[in-house]
DNA sequence: CAGGCGTTGTACATCGTTGTAAAAACATGG
DNA sequence: CCATGTTTTTACAACGATGTACAACGCCTG
């Protein structure tokens, strides 16, 4: 027969005390004697008790459980940023819930208002199609952290400096002697998203070293995967271009970029240079390996978590008796991440 | 001023009927007479009340959340493998929430019993380093559906025959005329696990070729990602080992053997042909393409949702009134999921 | 030793929902 | 018009935890 879980009261009458105190104990309530503290930790060791989270998200209104919303958790970027998070969140006691966006707008909303706001104590969203003014509205939605380039002034984001990596970036490449660099998912419109940050950064390399900026270098892309990667470049080259280097805002893309250049006989880095950015795994074990802009994972990471911890726990103080002591709630942050560049064989070639 | 959010008293209210009704409209309770119905919706949509889930939680004991557990989120078959989990998941109003166990036995156990057990409705779990007596043990746990190799008799779970495939892959090295084949990350332990059941399947169909087998030709591995495929393929090859085809047991060690033969200058297939296991999108691009067993990572991740789905429905149905016409618990299920071999340059070369 | 204060412990109500059981409303047939 | 059966609706009590408010206790001080 199986036995029932034991709940709070069980563990109270064990313990010879009221349900009250057991819940002073597990809440590492001050005021406890010793001597009960430890009768109600035997207590609650000899039944194998836990709490029941249903009971507590009732109550308390929180749940433990943050939402982690990416555009596609099969793009290994996404991927190991999810690991980080879901690291992360566990030294904070949080639990994650991994959402797939698709890129799409509507799942975006949806996340960011929606589903989440009685069930997920705050949300870290890394977002692709969401429009300042989507931002501005969300009302009512619970604690959010961005990912990614600033979208709107009153929102917590962390990034690393993309216009300044993409700068970095593209000066190592005009170091090279490049000089017709192609950029892979470039993006000249005035908006805010990530992709227009490193079209900045490339542009400001190119005006630096005295190179003209052709807009025609710019070439778009549907998504920033592989695929799409290979495409790109597939299609320049049918159409007559001859770049020196490929400065792909993505690994994924410079990856099928990869592929795209050995398919056409164009050798990496000797014709063409290439670098991507994220500084993904399979990039350290590509043919040839890839040159790219690494942003500290694991620090976009615990920056997202501890911001939004800090965020959930604000939302959840008492509303303030007019304490002069009381922390203000924080002003909205922006948390720049260090980056690196690291050089491999596709433009600083093989090492003899 | 930030309105609360209306309960549903709210509802009932606005629409003049009791909380109860209102809750019947929500959950598709028959008998209630359309006009109440329509009240009842309009009042709803005209509050924007949506429910509060912590309280069915509560009250239900069911969270629509199950867990999916993984050894890493950035081996790309696990992330592509979640990705469809969750899509799936979608469908039957699951939501879902990854835990990363990193191989580890501790993490694996705490996802099968404790952490979900009130939380988390049903679990989906790719294990690393269970055992079956730790399956065994699974008393009082939320209904759980394996990934991978059957461990234990009584768990349901969802796999492809690993033996056959592995045998199929094994097949078209030998009919490319190799007869030297490593197995990086073989495992020739009469356990259960997916890398033994592959390695089984490998010793069949050399056997049946009628080549004789030697142990030595497994190559243990640490973990399965590039790195390790990598390593144990350059410590082979410095240790005088001179194969003519590589059986990697997934794609990841696939792909780093790819650059350890690189580096080594041993040429892809034309010196050794390799082949991978998952079909991840990596493959598709890398130089060469890597021929791999392409599991139906979509069927898996349906299967194991549907199959979960049912488990969880079934444990809460009202205790059985011995009703004949009620299906009787399922037995524990076994789905084979179909699979195929995808032949690409690593083991064909390029098309001409 | 009364009075005051700070520490420990408890009774009770409550969070929002749904299951139970029974009442109310309605139909049907004699 | 009443007995009977079938819908439709409701009151009430849970689910398990914690916040509030207060009682009990010990200790110190005057």
């Amino acid at each position: 027969m199986v036995v029932a879980r034991p709940r709070i009261k069980d563990v109270a009458r064990h313990a010879g005390v009221s349900e009250k105190t057991v819940s002073n104990v597990i809440n590492d309530y001050v005021h406890v004697s010793d001597r009960t503290r430890r009768a109600v930790r035997e207590a609650i060791d000899h039944l194998g008790y836990r709490v029941n989270l249903a009971g507590r998200h009732l109550r308390t209104g929180r749940s433990g459980v943050i939402a982690l919303v990416v555009p596609e958790l099969d793009v290994p970027y996404f991927a190991e940023l999810a690991r980080h998070v879901i690291r992360a969140a566990e030294q904070c006691s949080l639990t994650v819930l991994v959402h797939q966006s698709g890129g799409d707008r509507g799942h975006e909303l949806a996340a960011l208002s929606g589903f989440g706001s009685d069930f997920v104590d705050g949300i870290i969203l890394s977002p692709l199609a969401l429009t300042s003014d989507d931002l501005r509205e969300r009302a009512g939605a619970p604690p959010t952290v961005l990912l990614g380039e600033l979208l709107e002034e009153g929102a917590d984001h962390v990034a690393i400096d993309n216009e300044q990596a993409a700068r970095e970036a593209t000066e190592h490449l005009i170091a090279l002697g490049r000089r017709n660099i192609l950029v892979i998912g470039g993006r000249d419109a005035p908006g805010l998203g990530t992709a227009e940050a490193r079209t900045r950064g490339y542009r400001a390399a190119l005006s630096a070293a005295g190179i003209a900026y052709d807009a025609a270098a710019l070439l778009p892309v549907a998504a920033f995967r592989m695929p799409d990667g290979a495409d790109a470049v597939t299609r320049a080259l049918r159409d007559g271009a001859r770049p020196d280097a490929l400065l792909c805002l993505n690994d994924q893309l410079a990856l099928g970029a990869l592929r795209a250049l050995y398919e056409h006989g164009v050798r990496v880095p000797e014709d063409v240079a290439v670098m991507g950015f994220d500084d993904v795994e399979g990039g350290r074990y590509s043919v040839p390996t890839l040159s790219t802009v690494a942003p500290d994972k694991a620090a976009v990471a615990t920056s997202a978590v501890h911001l939004l911890r800090h965020r959930i726990d604000e939302a959840n103080r008492p509303p303030d008796g007019g304490d002069v002591t009381a922390a203000a709630p924080l002003s909205p942050q922006d948390r720049v991440v260090a980056h690196r560049l690291v050089l491999r064989e596709s433009t600083e070639g093989a090492r003899h």
